[in-house]
DNA sequence: GTATGCATTTCGTCA
DNA sequence: TGACGAAGTGCATAC
């Protein structure tokens, strides 16, 4: 990885066009040939960038990383004050938990918190237009169509009422109820989704662990 | 912002939790208080990071970086191969063009390119649940709402089609037809937009640039 | 401040 | 490889 701080105007030429004027920032190239260029506020987003795999030329004080699709970074540097080069191996990769496919195994293994008497038929239910999170049945057992986001948008809901409209039409299923799963909605889905007929559980994401731990430690 | 390449191991405790194993990594501390992990490869996308506003706290070893949300980064130092830092000043921003807000201007301008005799009533008609890109008249002088994405997918189908049911209410409009016009339309989308009837227009930017400025010039 | 929609989204997964 | 959905999305803007 090279590290150079140096003033710097960039120029970026692709999906859309875009111009810094020239101010001191951070320029790294890694090793893979991706370019990112920095300032020193703003957070995780660099100002400007090509992601790989990409090609940087270098003449007198014009850089250019180019891509295959033809987008092009130019960066003219005027004066450099740091430049160092820096070897740093491959990373191992990082393990993640919490994200919605955790939250589907965790609804799956109780899915009577979504109501008494509730059980799973499947998780990723299979449907013509992709698989259902969850297909439960209801104490009468009735079929139950449940939709899990970690936050609930009125995307979401369409998504839902999707699959409602074609597990409907099962003779086997119908009727089709639905649930929107999400451990936050918004006012905008939630009045979407209750005017739909379709009912809102809001997910408690450390109470539904607890809650399967603790049935996991009765057997 | 300051630079450091070391080995190290990271751990971030918040929304999720997620852990990196010891390696050798660059540790960007920019003037902010943020502070970004990136490896040697990957592009754009720390391995890790905690945006402003965040306080960094720094005993031995153990760094620790905390933000008013309760979310932590915990920074194991175990080896320290590079450290400098630098002073950047304040960044001038970045001037954009050619995204979604630019498409809709050069649309506006040249509605007749959306079929013969299309002319142009407002941009950002507002209805109830929010603005609809285009509202146009064709050569008949019927409405036609336009929703303008960069890329259509089918969650812009849903949009229009909620605009189309709303604007198709009021008698001074209906009844209103649809087009979905996008410079790349996936192929769901369109066939759920001509399944309910909307109309699909694939632009391109630079021919719409171009009878833009051509007809700016024989003005 | 909250809600909404865009992004050079990036990034993963799955068919 | 392409399409589709999630993201610790981030970010600007309208309300």
């Amino acid at each position: 990885m090279r590290l150079v701080i140096a003033k710097c105007s960039v120029d970026y030429i692709g999906r859309l066009t875009a111009h810094l004027p020239p101010a001191i920032r951070l320029i790294m190239v890694k090793s893979d040939g991706s370019v990112l260029v920095h300032s020193d506020t703003g957070g995780y987003k660099p100002l400007m960038w090509m992601t790989p795999p990409c090609r940087l030329s270098q003449t007198d004080g014009l850089w250019s990383v180019v891509n295959k699709g033809g987008e092009e970074l130019q960066i003219t540097v005027e004066e450099i004050l740091h430049d160092t080069d820096h070897t740093l191996g491959i990373d191992p990769g990082l393990v993640k938990d919490g994200v919605e496919a955790h939250l589907q195994v965790l609804l799956a293994a109780a899915p009577h918190t979504l109501g008494e008497g509730y059980t799973l038929v499947r998780r990723e239910y299979m449907t013509a237009i992709g698989p259902v999170d969850l297909l439960c049945k209801d104490a009468e057992g009735a079929s139950v169509a449940v939709e899990i986001k970690r936050r609930g948008e009125i995307d979401g809901v369409e998504q839902l009422t999707r699959y409602l409209e074609l597990l409907g039409r099962d003779p086997l299923l119908a009727p089709v109820r639905g649930i929107f799963a999400a451990q936050e909605i918004k006012p905008q889905a939630r009045v979407l989704a209750e005017d739909r007929g379709i009912r809102c559980v809001v997910l408690d994401y450390n109470a539904l662990r607890g809650v399967v731990k603790d049935e996991l430690t009765l057997f």
